[in-house]
DNA sequence: GCGACTTTGTGCGAGCGTTCACAAGCGGAT
DNA sequence: ATCCGCTTGTGAACGCTCGCACAAAGTCGC
């Protein structure tokens, strides 16, 4: 995605953690602070998979890809492994993110304790209403989004949240971009493009809520039960 | 952790649609109703693609999955096209939903257009804490968590949607399965723990911003240029 | 010190998802 | 009516992911 594939297998090695291992380790992550609050110093890896909600093979194998060791017999270190992970996963420095659009989303990301937890801080806000601009939220003051480009150099910013409506999303993300940010999170409900180099990750309610309605329908077709409304289709799905 | 491999392979060729298309068809689905509403009558594979971020190969199989044939030489009927669509995920009927956490993230989901755009209706809000049951909000009265049999009864809820703090998390789940809901959407950044048939979708924020700040930091890491921070982290991750 | 037990780390096969490439099919021009 | 160009639908190959099963390695009890 971001270069130019004739290292495929130089860049898995380059990188070393798949994908797929990387979106759990947060929830490792989670499931070990719990633990250190309890008062636990080691954890086996069986116990970690049941509070993460996984198999321990997938949990052992996604831990050896990072390198840190348990000890065969006993388990792991706890603390040990919430710091490997922290650190494998870049969160032993503070990122600073700016947040666009302070709308309901935004209010309610603006106050959302996750943000803060874990090594992010909210270094700006910004929105394209002049009605919003200088609104005092989380401790901050909200910025118009002209001053994009001021803020996101001066906190050195290098992750954007998009929370504004769907229309306005592209420009700002392109906004981001020209400033340097490299990393988005997209919550409006649009696909957005941008150059090689930059991640950007989406989060979408409606979506979700879709996936669940498919799960939903097709449960209450094999209940047998068909809901009120006409439940036909012709299958002859021709394979 | 529910599945224990019984009937995966079974369920999946049930139904001829993989869980990887699934995931793909309301984006679709978004950016055909985008076209639609520009008064587009066919639309190409690839074009669609384009709109939808994907490989335009990968559209038409997902799309071969549904039985939705389109015209070779033409395109596909951007109408009959979000019929089909519309009709495999279920969305041809309304879903009740039941929203429970009213707290700033409640706030902003109820206010949020994207529910009721396609489908879903949200048509009980619940909350434990007794200052905010009485509350209006999106043309509903907040009730008490513990009438929430009551309401998932009489409005026919099978999808619930969880916004409360993490610890009450599980217990709302248990209530919900208990009441006869099958879908969860949790908000919680915690695991939940469901019995089998029951599906669960999760959307966590901070997770995402760790899965971003790996790409952030591996990013660093390959320009040659060591963020400052390297070596050192506060080790006392507080909270 | 030694044996038994526990737990990690991983080789391997199976299944799923993605992409390429191309034959089949359709509409429109001539 | 025929041919040409365009687009769909799909067979096949490849890589990624998952889970099993087991050897390696460490601890605990005596």
């Amino acid at each position: 995605m971001t270069d130019q594939g004739d290292a495929a297998p130089e860049r898995a090695r380059s990188r070393g953690i798949p994908d797929a291992t990387v979106a759990r380790l947060p929830v490792y992550l989670r499931a070990l602070h719990t633990l250190a609050d309890l008062g636990q110093a080691t954890v086996s890896s069986e116990e970690l998979a049941t509070s993460a909600g996984v198999n321990s093979a997938k949990l052992r194998k996604d831990l050896s890809h990072l390198g840190s060791y348990g000890t065969r017999g006993v388990g792991y270190d706890v603390a040990l492994l919430v710091d490997s992970i922290s650190r494998a996963l870049g969160l032993n420095q503070r990122w600073a993110v700016a947040l666009i659009g302070v709308g309901n989303l935004g209010h309610a990301l603006a106050g959302y304790g996750g943000f803060a937890s874990r090594g992010f801080r909210i270094a700006a806000l910004l929105d394209a209403d002049p009605h919003r601009v200088g609104e005092r939220l989380a401790g901050l003051t909200v910025r118009h989004i002209d001053e994009l480009d001021r803020e996101v150099a001066e906190h050195g910013v290098s992750i954007g949240v998009i929370a504004t409506p769907a229309p306005a999303a592209q420009e700002v993300c392109d906004r981001l971009v020209a400033a340097g940010v490299t990393s988005i999170l997209n919550f409006a409900p649009c696909v957005l493009a941008v150059p090689d180099g930059v991640d950007v990750r989406k989060v979408d309610l409606s979506i979700e809520l879709q996936i669940l309605s498919f799960h939903e329908h097709r449960k209450a077709a094999l209940t047998g039960l068909p809901v009120p409304t006409e439940d036909e289709y012709d299958g002859a799905v021709g394979s």
